[in-house]
DNA sequence: GTAAAAACTTGATTTAGATCAAGAGTTTTA
DNA sequence: TAAAACTCTTGATCTAAATCAAGTTTTTAC
């Protein structure tokens, strides 16, 4: 549990053995049976998550009923909705577990502390948020300019592993397309 | 010109005289006529860039020729292109200017010399990347779940002004659709 | 261990939006 | 200020992917 969070730590960042006591004196272990919801819209999210073990997606449901998957976070990933903690408005977003999943969760409140007591730590925190913005981008990219089978290729390509691990119809959601598009392609890539 | 930049620094942040003129002394002023890259792809963007005056975009060309516009920014905002600036890689976009533009550029290393020695300029310059991050997840969002005449409604409520200043065709390249689509679309929201 | 519930596949049909094409405005440039 | 080069509109046609539907396989839960 914890240990695997700071190993990653140790990975991101060099700490001092008390600036790493620190950040575990605010730890919060967190465990998730496979469906159980970590965040429900209109919850406001007050944390920072961190993945240890298993699988969670963040999805909003539309008027229709039909669910739609904004990303996928396993283990040495963070999730939470960015938004409803900046802003402190209900989340639009569902937050629930694939697989059962521990995770290590600190307050938000105790998360900023950290940033500013540790300048190591805020500079790993800001090195994350620079990937996942460049990760939003190419996605967005990604979007604009792949048809509905490429999007799935590159998919695979980027994230391999994942695919075998999540339900075909969340992935089909996360790509924007039906699950029966999905399964066609699925088919027809595996001829070649 | 600068003053404008000075005029956004004040309002996000609070500086000292001493550090205020610490950053002017990096700033270099540019100007771009229409149409003039500011970035072309293959090469490796080494700035920050917030844009004073004018209009840019930030686009893709795919094998067949078509562009694929991923942003617009305007004055008082950010443009650039993340990835390439981290991983100091040949760029896949193209940044040119739709209007006549100014701009203040910090080279990469300046600017981060600039974030380590005034901690209220690095603690603005992480919240711009928050805001930044947030709005490429809702623009993700937004292409999951809404169709094409719901995109351009959410575009024209969310940046009131853009409609009018970017050709129509660059908006329907950025919101995913042709620019026969768009027109139509126009058309009829029209009506109502 | 078996019934119920999910998840996936496959086929038939529909549709939102793309593509192709051609004309009307509008800007740019020389 | 005229021609060239864009930009936008409108109509006809096409197509990738959605929707609808029904059957099969896999997973979950008692």
């Amino acid at each position: 549990m914890y240990d695997i969070f700071q190993k990653y730590l140790e990975e991101k960042t060099e700490l001092t053995q008390a600036e790493s006591e620190r950040i575990q004196s605010f730890a919060i272990i967190k465990k998730l049976r496979k469906r159980q919801y970590l965040l429900q819209e209109g919850d406001v999210w007050k944390y920072d998550a961190f993945i240890t073990q298993g699988c969670v997606r963040t999805y909003t449901v539309d008027d229709k009923g039909s669910e739609h998957v904004n990303s996928f976070s396993i283990e040495n990933w963070w999730t939470g909705d960015r938004e409803s903690l900046m802003t402190q408005q209900p989340s639009r977003f569902n937050i629930d577990a694939i697989e059962d999943t521990e995770l290590v969760l600190f307050t938000h409140e105790n998360f900023e502390l950290l940033c500013r007591e540790i300048p190591a730590f805020n500079n790993m925190v800001n090195a994350i948020l620079q990937r996942s913005f460049i990760a939003a981008q190419n996605r967005i990219q990604a979007s604009l300019t792949l048809t509905a089978e490429e999007k799935y290729l590159n998919f695979v390509n980027k994230y391999p592993g994942f695919a075998s691990r999540i339900p075909q119809t969340m992935i089909a959601s996360y790509l924007g397309m039906t699950p029966e598009t999905l399964s066609r392609i699925r088919k027809q890539t595996a001829k070649k």
